[in-house]
RNA sequence: GCGAGCGUAGCUCAGUUGGUUAGAGCACCGGAUUGUGAUUCCGGGGGUCGUGGGUUCAAGUCCCAUCGCUCGCCCCA
């Protein structure tokens, strides 16, 4: 039995949620492309190095978070588990460097070896942006802007709100790390079991513990901006004067970092209470030092990815759609004239439901409850005269049509539910 | 990887201190109505009670293991 059911933390997307994903990414899509960004794809799967090289060997994330197997020949391949890593090996591989910048919107499937949790799955699916070859900071703004004009269109529940912060460059960064790994040393015994480790490992994440003996110290830790060279504040100031005047509102949180080496300056993420502990809905930062870590010529990028189930956790409204007309013959005699009235009005763009089976009475039930807005009743009697039976679902009136005139008949019934 | 809670029909759930043949609503299928949907009435199919083991005269109920789900921790590229 167990082999009949999906594996842990992935799920089978029936079309209702289907419908949800494909209206959020269309519309994304349809956004970025607003913004100059086109529609790319890159591959699910690449050689475990792409990911690995991006992320160094310190974290838990190689060993503990990728899926990682090996192919027929040996070959050591990883599901990708974010899109940056693969467009950038894209960029690299088909040397787009010397078309720059680049604007790049893709979505898709992504996978993480993680415990599932509520809208964080091991499979999972998402929308994203990538804009290379800009290092000044309207880079930062256009993708923000193309976030936050996404996220209203949405029209998203919740209170989502922009946390902003910076991390400076990398001078600023190193200079900020040593502080606070001495503030954290000098109160080692009072940080949690997982900070101790974070201390050595990744010591900026200790921000973010949860831990709340941890968040005692942290409210008293080093502020970054305090470490800022100058280079990196008149960064950020820049990012924030021209957020203000795009009347993008945005809170400062001085504790926003990300865990790796190649980001830098900017880090923002969307974020919402109505998620638990999974509140991020959409994240992004620069990441100047990234495409040069995997062996590129040094290529800044600033981008943001979102996850569609979060996203769709949020979503209020149902995304319409075109409702059908069922075509329904009312015995076997008709079957052969409505199927070839079916492919006709479908030609002329018609969304038309074809009832295949039963007496007129199941064959009208079933059209009913696929939401058709009408159906055409095509019966031996009205035929003869060359007509045909138009039901109304909504108002429950019928109608004769000439057969010949269907198509223009049918017009009024263009409607979306 | 760690912790807690939960697994009974397609879905939501009931099931007494362990006690005969495991129930309801919704959904589905059929009929009333073989040329007219939604309403109504009547009927029907569906379950190795997640799986395996144990305790017991007797297990959906108690114990152990395992798998899965949910929420959280770690991690969050």
């Amino acid at each position: 039995m167990a082999c009949l059911q999906p594996v842990r933390g992935t799920h089978d997307i029936l079309p209702k949620e289907f419908r949800l994903h494909r209206f959020i990414g269309d519309l994304a899509a349809s956004i970025a492309e607003r913004f100059g960004f086109e529609e790319i794809e890159t591959p699910i799967f690449e050689f475990s190095e792409v990911f690995e090289r991006t992320l160094g060997d310190t974290s838990d994330i190689v060993t503990k978070e990728m899926y990682t197997f090996q192919d027929k020949s040996g070959e050591s391949l990883t599901l990708r588990p974010e899109g940056t890593a693969g467009v950038s090996r894209m960029i690299i591989s088909n040397g787009l460097t010397q078309k720059l910048p680049l604007k790049y919107f893709y979505r898709g499937p992504m996978f993480r070896y993680e415990r599932p949790q509520k809208g964080r799955y091991r499979q999972f699916h998402q929308i994203g942006v990538e804009l290379l070859g800009i290092s000044q900071p309207q880079a930062d703004v256009e993708v923000i802007a193309l976030a936050n004009m996404l996220l209203k269109a949405l029209e998203v529940s919740g209170n989502i709100t922009l946390e902003i912060n910076t991390l400076g460059n990398l001078v600023s960064r190193n200079h900020y790390r040593k502080v606070l790994v001495d503030y954290f040393n000098d109160h080692r015994e009072d940080l949690s079991e997982d900070s101790i480790l974070r201390l050595d490992k990744n010591p900026l994440r200790i921000l973010d513990s949860k831990d709340p003996g941890d968040r005692k110290l942290i409210e008293r830790a080093p502020i970054f901006n305090k470490y800022l060279d100058s280079e990196s504040e008149i960064f950020f100031a820049s990012v924030c004067r021209k957020l203000d005047a795009l009347s993008i509102s945005y809170h400062v949180n001085e504790r926003l970092v990300r865990g790796l080496d190649y980001y830098g300056h900017t880090a923002f993420e969307f974020k919402t209470d109505a998620l638990g502990a999974q509140g991020t809905v959409l994240a992004g930062g620069r990441y100047d030092g990234l495409i040069a870590q995997m062996g590129g010529h040094d290529t800044p990028g600033v981008g943001w990815a979102a996850g569609l189930e979060r996203l769709s956790l949020l979503i209020k409204k149902e995304p319409t759609r075109k409702r059908p007309i069922a075509i329904i013959p009312v015995a076997t005699e008709q079957h052969d004239l409505a199927i070839s009235i079916a492919n006709r009005m479908r030609e002329e763009g018609y969304n038309i439901e074809l009832a295949y089976q039963g007496n007129l009475s199941k064959r009208l039930k079933r059209a009913n409850r696929l939401s058709c807005r009408a159906a055409v009743i095509l019966g031996g009697d009205e035929l003869e005269r060359g007509k045909v039976g138009i039901r109304d679902f909504d108002s429950g009136e019928q109608m004769e049509a000439e057969l010949g005139a269907l198509s223009s008949s049918l017009l009024k019934f263009n409607s979306d539910c």
